[in-house]
DNA sequence: AAAGTAAACTACACGGTGTAGTATATTCTC
DNA sequence: GAGAATATACTACACCGTGTAGTTTACTTT
């Protein structure tokens, strides 16, 4: 867990150790079950040391959960391209969307988090707010194309929402609720070509 | 919570009791927030009745658990009809599993048990596989209607998924998240209508 | 280069709290 | 009067958060 670059000051490595030893042991057995002192212990550093630099467990959790909805937040973009089909593109949103929320990683954190949204939720209320403020960068894809005459879509937010829906539903949620087994790449992109031809069906103009 | 009928002993009304107490203090608080005591109080039973009837409280959360499975099962059923549109029965097994997933007991239910899915793995998978195992009833129900000639599905299981996923993406599974407000009549009334719409026609036969 | 210094870290002990499960002596219920 | 329920107190344990005495780090001064 040393990763630590040698330009930083002694303290601040000790911070970064700190964090990432507690990103990890939430990871393995959430909040509750993680104790400060399992986690000083795996970032090499005393207790009195987390306690330094973290006023309360409460405190490093915001902190992991922070740099988490950070993450999250500046991984998708798209943009509408008038010259290609919308099959393709449509597509090619679906994989990226897929592989982002099917990363052991982000299904664990996520897990993690709402696990204990009830128990945080004035704190997480601001970062989930901040975090979905921006609007849905498909939604402006779907305004795109409408705008282009290639769609026809009255309620474009419920429209990206139903997309959404489709690729989650047997990819994501189903994980998170712990009721499903990993997905293989094939099965993933049996969901992706049934969600873009269902949407096209639906929204399509030309026929 | 003293809903017993006077036909059973002493020791089976006391038992329903910590039953129904149980339930509801781990829908009010969770299970790990929930305390033997307080179940106790809460049935108005001393804590060593609890304990007579239930031998850890693991065991009571089981107990739960099984009846929360149970009573989920036994709660659709859908019948083909080849007189009445597709269109119409399709809306109505859907207002049907809506109806089901937004009570706020379902949702918050599902909650405290998938919270503890990872705690509880093993006792779980036998739950979870028993109640799954039956073939999904919407399934059933695409199948007649393939074998009636007015749908056109390759694969029933993916269609049946991706059906669900449209009703469950905006409805259920962010409100287990704990990140969405509840929805209005009509806003699930949008959404039913929207899934109908997208699976007939992508999958329907005239058109 | 050696000495000095402030800030950060360590090891360790301890108070306080919550709670699962048990023990015991007493009272109800049928 | 026997089997069950009750009240109450107890054990065992885990864990958060704090206080303290002493050491290390990194930077400054001489």
């Amino acid at each position: 867990m040393n990763m630590a670059q040698s330009k930083l000051t002694l303290s601040q490595r000790k911070r970064l150790d700190i964090l990432a030893a507690a990103r990890s042991e939430y990871l393995e057995a959430g909040f509750r079950d993680t104790s400060m002192d399992r986690i000083a212990e795996r970032a090499q550093v005393s207790k009195r040391t987390v306690y330094n630099h973290f006023p309360s467990k409460e405190a490093l959790f915001k902190a992991i959960a922070t740099q988490f909805m950070v993450d999250l937040r500046q991984a998708i973009s798209v943009a509408y391209d008038p010259a290609k089909p919308l099959e393709d593109q449509l597509t090619e949103i679906a994989r990226r969307e897929v592989e982002q929320v099917t990363q052991p990683d982000h299904i664990g954190m996520f897990r993690v988090f709402f696990t204990e949204v009830s128990n945080f939720s004035d704190a997480f209320d601001d970062i989930i707010e901040e975090t979905y403020r921006g609007e849905d960068p498909l939604e402006n894809w779907i305004d795109a194309a409408v705008a282009d005459g290639r769609l026809s879509v009255e309620d474009s937010a419920l429209a990206a929402a139903m997309f959404n829906s489709l690729l989650k539903g047997a990819l994501f949620w189903p994980q998170i609720a712990g009721y499903a087994k990993k997905r293989s790449k094939r099965e993933k992109e049996a969901v992706i070509s049934e969600a873009v031809h269902m949407f096209l069906a639906h929204y399509g103009r030309q026929r």
